[in-house]
DNA sequence: TGCGTGACCACGG
DNA sequence: CCCGTGGCCACGC
């Protein structure tokens, strides 16, 4: 079981944020960050994503970093998992870069704006 | 209790 | 673009 902390609201809004991202784009640590309102804690965002395969609904791979790197491909089930289903929604990846990337990004910021 | 680490980012040079 | 620095804060040892 996992203890209650005040953070626990943050880790939720990030994964209800990320379950938001349409299919076929991505977004960014930082950018969920943001829009929480807590640029400076876009390492919390990563550590959310690590806990995120307990929460099936998470497409943790449509997260990359600012420059649209797939960093986090070592998390998941084998090194190649996330290129994989990053693929099957028909973004193309070189060497770890999500291509076209600032077209296919996708800015909570901006998309859920007010 | 304290310290190092990390799926990060902004900023200055 | 690269590099160094500071900030964030949960977690493991």
């Amino acid at each position: 079981m996992k203890k209650n902390t005040p953070t626990d609201s943050f880790f939720a809004q990030v994964y209800e944020v990320v379950r938001l991202v349409p299919w076929g784009r991505v977004t960014t640590y930082g950018a969920i960050a943001q829009y929480l309102g807590a640029k400076r804690s876009a390492r919390m965002v990563g550590w959310a994503m690590n806990q995120a395969y307990l929460y099936p609904d998470v497409p943790a791979h449509r997260v990359l970093n600012r420059k649209g790197l797939l960093t986090g491909r070592h998390h998941f089930a084998t090194p190649t998992l996330m290129q994989e289903l990053l693929e099957q929604e028909g973004i193309q990846v070189i060497d770890n870069q999500v291509q076209n990337f600032e077209t296919l990004f996708w800015n909570p910021s901006q998309e859920l704006a007010l």
